[in-house]
DNA sequence: TAAAAAAGGCGACCGCAGTCGATTTTTTCT
DNA sequence: AGAAAAAATCGACTGCGGTCGCCTTTTTTA
């Protein structure tokens, strides 16, 4: 039953996004006061904090609805019979493509992912988990393909991209690789992690 | 010259560290508030800010301190004969352990230097580079004794390692792994790095 | 050595993230 | 329908990070 009450809250937790999305990336996160958003949403402060814990997990709310919706599209634009690597490369450049459009947004996201004050919620888990669970079957299929070793574990594997990504995520952020050069090293990277370091 | 206002800049400089380790470590970066912390090094709330331009400078300043001090340290104590990997597990499982002893410190750290609001100043690359040129000749070593490829760039193949380093810190802080499990965690992924994910 | 200049120290003050109790709106009960 | 309970809204308030201009200490100048 979707009384008037529970339709009002969907409406405004979603105007409350709209206004983040709009003054995050106008004026910044760290730019953009809580009174701003507010007002920007037309309701009081203190509102805001009944439908987010805090300032950043606006962020977080907005990230994770994103990615969920990207990732949901991808894994229907992703050929699973193509080369490894060029599946790789739509999946993540998908992903890092979303991050230079919104790096405000971006850094505030990956800080609490990747090195979270607390250890992931349970619900936070299973976000990642459903991420993992989209990219096994592309790396089993690759297995059957004769593209990876059988002899590894998905978790393994999964991990080790990841790991890549992250590396050119920090190499973005920290200004060590120019936007339009990620793409080749990225590609280079990725190659690189199949093959081995060993001659 | 070391005049009596330089010895007392660098001695006020000091205290202002070893009250932040004091007071962090003991009740957390957040919870910590700089007028407790003036109050511990018994100066102002101001002259703090003529040392560290923001409060995470202060664990940014701190960390660069520790990590310098610890890899020069490491350096002696790696023997550049033995195989790559136990080199490779020396050297980061140090950093490790030194994150594991420190979690708020390398949190706030690892912010920062990983996923920076701004891109990195000349200063902050230069530490990274320092960090880079004191693992190349372990690389170089290693091509040489027929363990690693010589057709891959030295960048590409520390940024390799660095990137699993960085999967161990982040699967440590969200609770994937535990602290007693990342040994064996970090010597299977960089074993797996080094002979590569294809048959 | 005295005065001028420079550097350092300081805490009241400002703006903002987040809290809390009072008030309004919606739902449930009779 | 009307009363009581529950949920949601609100903005004044609190505490903290960071600033700024005034005061003290040190250094330079003459």
């Amino acid at each position: 039953m979707s009384s008037i009450r529970e339709q009002h809250k969907i409406r405004t937790r979603r105007c409350i996004l709209d206004s983040a999305v709009k003054l995050f990336s106008k004026k910044g996160f760290e730019q953009t006061s809580i009174e701003e958003l507010a007002r920007e949403a037309g309701i009081g402060k203190g509102t805001i904090y009944s439908y987010f814990e805090t300032k950043r997990d606006i962020v977080k709310a907005f990230c994770d609805d994103q990615l969920d919706y990207a990732r949901s599209e991808l894994a229907a634009k992703t050929n699973p019979e193509t080369p490894l690597i060029d599946q790789l490369m739509i999946i993540f450049m998908a992903d890092f493509n979303y991050v230079t459009d919104h790096k405000e947004f971006g850094r505030v996201y990956l800080h609490e992912k990747v090195f979270p004050k607390e250890p992931l919620s349970e619900e936070d888990f299973q976000v990642q988990n459903d991420y993992f669970d989209m990219l096994y079957p592309i790396y089993r299929r690759a297995q059957e393909r004769g593209e990876l070793r059988t002899d590894l574990e998905l978790l393994h594997i999964s991990g080790h991209i990841y790991a890549i990504y992250l590396l050119m995520l920090t190499c973005w952020y920290t200004g060590m690789i120019a936007t339009e050069d990620i793409g080749d090293a990225m590609r280079t990277m990725m190659i690189q992690t199949i093959e081995g370091l060993k001659p």
